[in-house]
DNA sequence: GAAATTGTAACAGATGCAGTTACGTTACAG
DNA sequence: CTGTAACGTAACTGCATCTGTTACAATTTC
């Protein structure tokens, strides 16, 4: 994956994370990013589609996380925003006369598909919990760093 | 990586490996791989520089695989001609006042580490004599698919 | 009814990659 | 020694993708 949804979507959630019960509009979530409100609203719109958040229109409206932090994986975050394929296949199709060619996408499949599953096993051992744990600790913050931790 | 770099990497060792002592010409790889010659030729600088082939000018010249394919991993082919990130990470600077803006570019970067570290098990695992190994045999073919197969 | 906010469409700018053409360099063959 | 075959590399094109931006309809609260 190249695109940075993925970081958006992780440091979104981490944001609503520390803000339980509370409802942060798209603005408000772009300043800490740093991009533009309509990158968030397309990032929680996927998220949402994945049960990962909830959101609300109109004035107060704006995105809550779903879940407790300790039962969202990263795994369910770059499913949610960005399904990847490990590596690119022949854009062309290769020439069916050498033995190479004729089964050389099957065999490269398969080994993406070892690949994705051995992606799958790492990103889902770390939480959205693991990732509030491991921000600094700030003291003077208006949010305590801490809040919603589970590890 | 979302370049089909590593499958043409792949697919040209794979070639060659059936091919041992011979030169071949990036003319006639790029045609089982279906793309342009100057494609594979910048492939194989890549190749070069890695140690895993060898090659010749002028007339009669061309690459030849310069390992035994039970010496050759995945993970040294994708580091020779990709070396990749898994995801990108915040491409303009997150906002310092909040506690994720402050730190989540540093365990994201962890996080990158871990899951890159799983890719790399994953590739060492698999060798171009476990590619060949996996190509369908084709009786017919002017070269014996199980040429130079080690597993 | 005004205002705030999401949802979404449309577009601009930047980036990266595959493919292509062209040409200099090298080495073999006769 | 000359022609030819091949690598090495630079420059360019076209295409796709992605982020960011503007704009606007739909929705909800006050």
């Amino acid at each position: 994956m190249r695109s940075c949804r993925f970081v958006f979507a992780v440091h979104v959630l981490a944001v609503l994370a520390l803000r339980p019960k509370e409802f942060c509009s798209s603005s408000l979530l772009a300043s800490t990013v740093n991009t533009n409100p309509v990158v968030i609203r397309r990032l929680l719109v996927d998220l949402q589609n994945a049960g990962l958040i909830g959101t609300a229109r109109g004035p107060r409206g704006g995105a809550y996380l779903a879940k407790a932090p300790s039962e969202v994986t990263l795994w369910q975050v770059q499913q949610a925003v960005d399904p990847q394929t490990a590596f690119a296949l022949h854009p062309n199709e290769p020439s069916r006369c050498c033995p190479v060619g004729a089964s050389i996408e099957r065999v490269m499949g398969e080994v993406q598909e070892q690949l994705l599953e051995a992606m799958e096993r790492e990103l889902k051992r770390v939480t959205l919990a693991d990732v509030l744990a491991r921000l600094e600790r700030v003291p003077g913050s208006d949010s305590p760093a801490g809040a919603g931790v589970a590890s």
